[in-house]
DNA sequence: GCAATATTTAGATGATTGTCTAAATATATC
DNA sequence: GATATATTTAGACAATCATCTAAATATTGC
């Protein structure tokens, strides 16, 4: 997992916004760009960063593309959070 | 809480790297820095961002200052990522 | 109060970022 | 296969960022 990307990934409000939207279903790049006030090459842009980070997948389906979560990588992400605070984690005290 | 902060300070490694040292207790600023290859007021600079994300809090403690994780934030900010994750959101099933 | 120590502020610089427009690519339909 | 639709790539630009050096501020000890 590649931490600093993950971590860039979700300084961007409207990437965090699209990650929040594909919690619901996956979305093709089309119908994300409708709820956004952003030109499509800048979506695009956040979608690479988003892929880079590996917390999003996306498919071809005819001929528009559908992105949808990853969410093994989304769990790791929490569970580096939380590994941030001290006195929340869990099991595996220490490491 | 300032969510677009948080994301913000905790983009970059630096930042990160101090809050995991902080995880063991409190430092000054000058012990902090002896930790890290950058300047004094390269630190003070992360600190300020750090800061106005509300994840440390400092103290005047003689000449130096000590620096402290705010650890309820930081709760908040596991809260906040839970949320992200579609599956792993244990109560409050949706908001 | 002056010198030493600890930290921050000011100002500058190069790198990265989010955004745009315009052009390129890919897929489907007729 | 040409046209329309969907998305990405290329290139540019202004804003933000991490970092530095130098100067300013605050605190302590003599």
């Amino acid at each position: 997992m590649k931490q600093q990307e993950v971590f860039r990934a979700l300084a961007d409000p409207t990437r965090r916004a699209i990650l929040k939207r594909l919690q619901k279903g996956s979305l093709s790049a089309g119908e994300i760009g409708a709820l956004f006030d952003v030109t499509g090459a800048t979506l695009s842009h956040h979608f690479a960063v988003l892929k880079q980070a590996d917390l999003v997948r996306n498919e071809r389906r005819g001929r528009s593309i559908v992105y949808s979560l990853n969410t093994s990588v989304m769990e790791d992400l929490t569970r580096l959070v939380l590994d941030l605070i001290p006195a929340t984690r869990g099991r595996g005290e220490d490491k």
